[in-house]
DNA sequence: ATCGTTTGCACAAACGTTTGCTGTTGGTAA
DNA sequence: TTACCAACAGCAAACGTTTGTGCAAACGAT
């Protein structure tokens, strides 16, 4: 149209040097005019890249998901690069038929939550063999080949647990998710490194795992024992424990609750619940924000923990 | 490698019948063996369409989208295509930038909620030039220029204020959202059209719009006022005005809930709350449905109306 | 033996960009 | 004048796949 090769009319685009100012601007107005955009497969196809960022969830979960994809949406767009997201269903051969498409796709990075099946990553490593960058979070697991982004689970259930401690709460439940979990497994520790530091006494009862989503087991667990407070390690657990204690008629006034929480739902619940902050958004952003140095050839830290704090509500008496 | 053409070799991974079986197999194993991705944006690109459906979102809230997502995805990844997600944050420039972008992807098609801005949707329109199919969902406007999915809302709260009259609830509260989008004038048309429809007085009071995410102007209202019921057009609200009857002690002996809710929640709250069942999975799942054929150049109805049903629980007395 | 048809594959073009290289012009210094 | 350089833009190749076309070999019917 502007008689104007191709190859100038890209670098013009892409404000090059080489083009004088004038040709830019005709170059830029015409583009305007007529609402050219450019094919961004072409592009990524010649440029050997895609401006994808692959986000690989094992399910999608109410509560910590939303915030994350937040955190992790703002950054990734902020690069100028696109999401494509990936659900696995917790099935690790999902999971793996997924991670085959990044290559694909030739994303620029993934950011990946595991699976509560994945025992190893050694799926993962072809993508580390095609040089594409990829950081944990979430859900993790601890073998130090990628950056891992996840809160100190023992330090926030530690944490927790001991306000309960300090608040003169000795009878205390721990109710816990899927067992498998290294997110579980590190929480339950935590929980259980509290009364032994305070030397209070426990056994098996003092932990129950609910992976159905039901409040039927911990009713029972809370009629046949005798407990002053719960502490819970997601939100999806705080609100059917909170939904339990109401309906047995125990809290606020018998028993008191505190969680390790994202901070939205306990200010929904009423009294407020005190918990120990988890922010998906943060945990979201500074993932993402690793992923993108390491994909400018940046280095960053390999295990980042994303600090936690106590934020103490009315939920204890 | 095996001194086959790459047209030969293309045709015998798809399975081209001008291929002989004993060839065919000699590719594919040795693709197998060599781990062969073949590159989606060559693959695209040559093809001039790209394997993603773009679904654009206003924002990531915790009740409906992620069973939303959920819904289409089942349907997306079926179809061997990809999600690629855009958030509009509510902004309508950013949606029109998102839109711009989809063309410059190629998506294969748009599943879009609008934003609360969005009065008019001549910038989607665009979309509908480069004949890349588009289906609204969940916010929508009814100007009838492209497939829309959602719920009766007028009936939907129609039926459940319905509910709390025929238990002789009389004066009931109607709790909404964002008084502009469309979602919200057509459920409180429902309500207020249940009221009239039984000789029900009523006035300002009996609505109110909460845009904050907090619960307080409506418990100055419950206090101003005397009302038996609450009706709630969500359940971001339904979580709100739970905590707060909680709050001021009115739940559940001297006041009644019901809701329009995803069916998540009403059984984590006890008593489990009455409601009309807006599943967001089905939302997702029939868009997306509606969405693949359009592409496939089926055509489909224009308006799709979900079905909702009254799911009776314990929040009426 | 001849012709026509089918079978199976190779050849080459094309998709829209980017980018290394080449070439032209005009200016400046020797 | 010659030589050199800078500024600017065109040329052409390349990215990995798909697909229309061409062609040879194999086959079947006469």
């Amino acid at each position: 149209m502007l008689s104007i090769n191709p190859s100038t009319v890209s670098r013009a685009l892409s404000d090059h040097p080489d083009i004088k100012p004038e040709t830019k601007e005709k170059v830029k107005s015409a583009a305007l005019e007529f609402n050219y955009q450019p094919n961004l497969h072409a592009k990524y196809f010649r440029q050997k890249s895609s401006g994808l960022v692959a986000v690989i969830l094992p399910e999608f979960n109410m509560f910590f998901i939303p915030e994350l994809m937040d955190g992790i949406n703002s950054v990734v767009e902020a690069s100028g690069r696109s999401i494509i997201i990936f659900f696995s269903n917790n099935s690790l051969e999902k999971e793996k038929e997924i991670i085959n498409h990044c290559l694909c796709w030739v994303v620029d990075g993934v950011l990946i939550s595991l699976t509560e099946n994945t025992k190893n990553i050694d799926h993962i490593k072809i993508l580390k063999d095609a040089d594409i960058p990829v950081v944990l979070l979430d859900k993790v697991l601890y073998q130090n080949d990628f950056p891992t982004f996840t809160i100190d689970d023992h330090e926030a259930a530690n944490n927790a647990t001991s306000y309960l401690i300090k608040k003169h709460k000795t009878k205390i439940l721990g109710v816990f998710g899927n067992p498998n979990l290294e997110i579980t497994k590190k929480r339950r520790e935590g929980f259980l490194y509290a009364l032994d530091e305070n030397n209070i006494n426990h056994d098996e009862n003092n932990v129950i795992h609910i992976t159905d989503g039901k409040g039927e087991a911990l009713e029972e667990r809370i009629k046949e024992c005798d407990f002053d407070s719960i502490f819970t390690m997601s939100d999806e657990l705080l609100l059917i424990c909170y939904s339990s204690l109401l309906k047995l008629n125990l809290y606020p006034n018998l028993m008191s609750i505190v969680a390790i929480s994202d901070g939205k739902l306990p200010y929904s619940l009423y009294p407020n619940v005190t918990h120990v902050k988890h922010s998906g958004f943060m945990s979201g952003k500074l993932a993402a924000e690793s992923l993108i140095q390491l994909l400018l050839k940046k280095s960053t830290e390999n295990a980042m923990v994303i600090k936690t704090e106590l934020v103490i509500l009315n939920s204890v008496t």
